[in-house]
RNA sequence: GCGAGAGUGGCGAAAUUGGCAGACGCACCAGACUUAGGAUCUGGCACCCUAGGGUAUAGGGGUUCAAGUCCCCUCUCUCGCACCA
């Protein structure tokens, strides 16, 4: 090798080894302690992106680092492969989206290898491989005959665009996660998993991962959305039929004086009155017309339709006119709203906008509310009046008495209610996994038995982009028989939304080629949870909720023993370049390639890991890449520079050490404690790099004055960062330390560890404060005692002019750092 | 509106337990060397001021011998939720 840093030559040469020698394959192996590091998995888009590197270079530092201190790291990659994007790549270019897929799968592998990724490259799975969908397909059954899967027309979020259903989470602002497009509503039959099944397991289990960053936890806590009350019954007027409300104000009972229902509400169009039957007509029209985006902002007007109906408050007996108002969501609690206008804003802006009455049943203490006066709902505490028996109570104490005395008169129950639905899967495309279900016309929705599977997605399938779901077109997969009857039967041409796939693909790593079922129940036990895991905060409610449901699913449907699949969540930031996410639109993009053909892998990843800590956005700068390259240069200048030297160096006389050779062997350990400790404890790679650096800066401060019998004290030093620097930047630091005469790798060698008595200062610094400000710096033997430590401020000759004149009042050690005389 | 997080030099950032604010790097300035380079090395670099100081961590107040760090108020930004009964 010679002495100019040539990335290109040694990431070439070390790329190859490691791929000729697997290196990075691993086994169960009971000896040693598992490390289970993931990052989420890509979309093969057709080329990486900056955040990919970012990503990927944060999860390498990590299993490098863990697999030099001798854990048996596993550190998988895959392709998050289904999806529209294939689907409309093949219209565009008249192609098959397994092509368009499977080559970016084969042109973005080249890519990440490349960057110098320690994967286990014979775990690779792709979600579009028979061998994984086929297996997903057998846990849809299962969920199927449990329940958990299920089908049913229901009203669901449909993206124009994309032609086809989005679940909950994927609607953002009434929009396509994917394409922007705006939401319609569209009732439709479609399947499901009954995710709110485990909705109180998911939320309890959020107070368990103290690994998770609090923020995801709230996101996820926030969505699930528990809250306590109680649905109580009011009889319609005149009738036999009840509407039931949720509320979590039972302690408002006795102030509620009229009815809110949703305009979807299903009693809302027998409840109208003949009088008013055109009015509620229309307002359900209009109601359904508005687009959900502006119906759901807060600062909506307000508005409704009386039916002409009433029902009766069945602890005050009094007649509550029935509204629909379009701020009542049919989606939530019951659809339908007990209207308390004195203690709730939106039921007071609406009774003062339709004129209804108020009543009050709660006052602050001390205060007398008046209706005719009020002009805003009291929401806080207070006491209870108005309210018969229940009167001076507190209303807090009164919310579990009504609800108590409710139950027992049967007109209501305490429940807990959820804001989290049901996961809409269904999606009406063709690249997905499909959904093993048969739709007989006499026996209804048969699942494909076990012994017909895997439902093969079919290649014959015509991408003309006219519309609709090219799978439903393919007759050859449509047309079959039905299982049980043995009649003329449609198949399901609906696919499974992608984020199933990614819900369980880290369990299938594990044991990626398993035949037996879509796990292998021992390796996932030797190698679950996931110890570490690293992405992007946008899956805080997505797939990082979905991929925590089917862990538990699983567990339950016998597949493994995990409760929660990832113990410690890292979210990375995201990359920025001249103040803005990093777009095509903005024309601020990097690309990958032009940099590593330009600087090499280990400068991309070394900057990308300097620039920032892992959680914070990284602003991108070209001259911080030039920084980092000039790094390593230098450093490579510096051991080619002291090999001959060195090269016969033997081990430190630690005994015969003194001055600045001691110093130096000082800073090395020093730098090897933070360095351990910044990337064990905090991933704070940033500072580690800069404790690298800096020890750098003392190597070559030190070599100018070196002395030529502390060449063993030079060579420790020059190894130790070579050693530091691995995870990093892994080839540039492997070519040294074989550089340096090492036969085995650095994977070998292992983390340095550090003496703990070679850090031990001889003098320390001891700051002297007169009135908290900085006057003096003492050097002093770390031991000092505290009254020669004070004594020696007091009679310091550049704090006596403070002192002069003032009488000392008190005088303040912290032993090893300061001291502080106080004078008045 | 509610919830979470953030605000430190020209820039990216450090400061781990309340104890020297600005480590490390970028940019910039000066110098050295020169086969003139997007090279390398040396030094400087928060602000004000002549030394000696003084002032600075969004703004204001407080606790403390001591506050970027703790408490209260205000402002700004980012993210999440958003009529959830």
């Amino acid at each position: 090798m010679e002495e100019r840093y040539n990335p290109k030559v040694v990431e070439d040469k070390w790329q190859k080894i490691w791929a000729d020698n697997n290196s990075y394959q691993v086994t169960e192996d009971a000896s040693r302690k598992k490390y289970y590091l993931l990052e989420m998995f890509p979309y093969p888009s057709g080329k990486i992106h900056m955040g990919h590197v970012r990503n990927y270079s944060i999860g390498d530092v990590i299993a490098r680092f863990k697999r030099m201190q001798g854990y048996n790291v596993l550190h998988p990659m895959g392709w998050d492969a289904f999806g529209m994007p294939a689907e409309n790549a093949a219209i565009q270019h008249k192609s098959h989206p397994a092509k368009w897929t499977y080559e970016n799968i084969a042109y973005m592998r080249g890519q990440l290898k490349t960057l110098g990724l320690s994967y286990d490259w014979d775990r690779e799975l792709a979600t579009c491989d028979l061998d994984y969908y086929k297996w997903e397909q057998k846990i849809f059954l299962e969920m199927y005959e449990k329940g958990l899967a299920y089908k049913k027309m229901s009203p669901v979020n449909w993206c124009p665009k994309c032609e086809t259903v989005l679940a909950n989470e994927q609607v953002e602002d009434g929009c396509c996660w994917r394409c922007d497009s705006t939401v319609e509503q569209k009732e439709l039959n479609q399947w499901s998993f009954a995710i709110t099944r485990y909705a109180q397991e998911l939320l309890d289990d959020t107070y368990q991962l103290p690994g998770w960053p609090e923020r995801v936890l709230v996101m996820q806590r926030n969505w699930i959305g528990r809250s306590v009350g109680c649905e109580i019954d009011f009889p319609v007027e005149g009738g036999m039929s009840k509407i039931k409300v949720f509320t979590t104000r039972p302690d408002t009972l006795f102030g509620a004086t009229f009815m809110s229902l949703a305009a979807e509400h299903p009693m809302a169009l027998q409840l109208a009155s003949a009088s008013q039957r055109e009015a509620v007509e229309a307002f359900i029209d209009k109601v359904k017309r508005s687009d959900r985006l502006k119906r759901g902002a807060e600062d909506q007007e307000k508005e409704g339709v009386f039916t002409g109906a009433y029902c009766i408050n069945p602890l005050t007996n009094v007649k509550m006119p029935i509204f629909l108002a379009n701020f009542v969501l049919l989606e939530y609690g019951t659809g339908a709203v007990m209207a308390v206008p004195t203690h709730d804003q939106r039921d007071f802006e609406f009774a003062k906008k339709y004129d209804l009455p108020l009543k009050v049943v709660i006052n602050p203490e001390g205060e007398t509310l008046d209706p005719a006066t009020m002009t805003e709902a009291f929401t806080t505490e207070g006491v209870m009046v108005n309210s018969g028996r229940f009167d001076g109570m507190a209303n807090t104490d009164a919310k579990e008495a009504i609800a108590d005395f409710l139950e027992k008169e049967g007109i209501g129950k305490k429940t807990v209610n959820f804001r989290l639905r049901d996961w809409g899967i269904s999606r009406q495309r063709y690249w997905g996994n499909p959904i093993p279900v048969i739709n007989c016309d006499i026996c209804g929705v048969v699942p494909v038995p076990a012994k017909d599977l895997p439902v093969v997605l079919p290649m014959d399938a015509a991408f003309t982009g006219e519309g609709g779901n090219p799978l439903a077109k393919v007759e050859s997969f449509v047309n079959c028989s039905c299982p049980q009857c043995g009649g003329a039967a449609r198949r399901e041409t609906d696919t499974m939304d992608t984020f199933v796939q990614s819900s369980w693909y880290f369990l299938r790593y594990c044991s990626p080629k398993f035949q037996g079922g879509p796990l292998d129940r021992d390796k996932v036990e030797a190698w679950m949870p996931v110890d570490q895991y690293i992405g992007g905060i946008e899956h805080a409610v997505l797939h990082l909720l979905y991929a925590r449901f089917f862990t538990k699913v699983l567990r339950d449907l016998g597949y493994c023993n995990v409760d929660e699949p990832f113990k410690n969540l890292l979210t990375q930031g995201m990359v920025i370049k001249d103040g803005a996410k990093m777009s095509k639109s903005k024309g601020n993009v990097v690309d990958p390639n032009a940099l590593i053909e330009r600087y090499g892998a280990d400068t991309a990843r070394l900057f990308s890991l300097f620039a920032a800590p892992p959680e914070k956005d990284l602003d991108w700068s070209d001259q911080g890449v030039d920084g980092s390259y000039r790094f390593l240069s230098r450093v490579w200048r510096l051991v080619f520079e002291v090999l001959p030297a060195i090269k016969n160096a033997g081990a430190v006389d630690t005994a015969a050490l003194s001055g600045e050779a001691k110093n130096l062997r000082r800073a090395v350990h020093k730098t090897i404690k933070k360095v351990s400790e910044d990337v064990e404890d905090r991933f704070h790679f940033n500072t580690a790099i800069a404790a690298v650096m800096e020890l750098v800066n003392a190597i070559q401060a030190f070599n100018q004055k070196a002395a030529p019998e502390n060449v063993a004290v030079v060579r420790e030093a020059v190894e130790s960062v070579v050693r530091l620097l691995a995870p990093f930047v892994p080839h540039f630091a492997e070519e040294l330390w074989s550089e340096l005469g090492h036969a085995e790798t650095l994977d070998q060698a292992g983390w340095p560890g550090y003496d703990a008595e070679a850090t031990v200062d001889e003098e320390i610094t001891v700051v002297v404060q007169v009135n908290g400000k900085l006057r003096s710096k003492l050097t002093v033997a770390p031991d000092i005692a505290e009254e020669a430590a004070k004594a020696a401020a007091l009679a310091d000759e550049k704090v006596q002019p403070f002192l002069e004149g003032k009488s000392v009042k008190k005088v303040v050690y912290v032993p090893g750092r300061l001291v502080n005389i106080v004078v008045a």
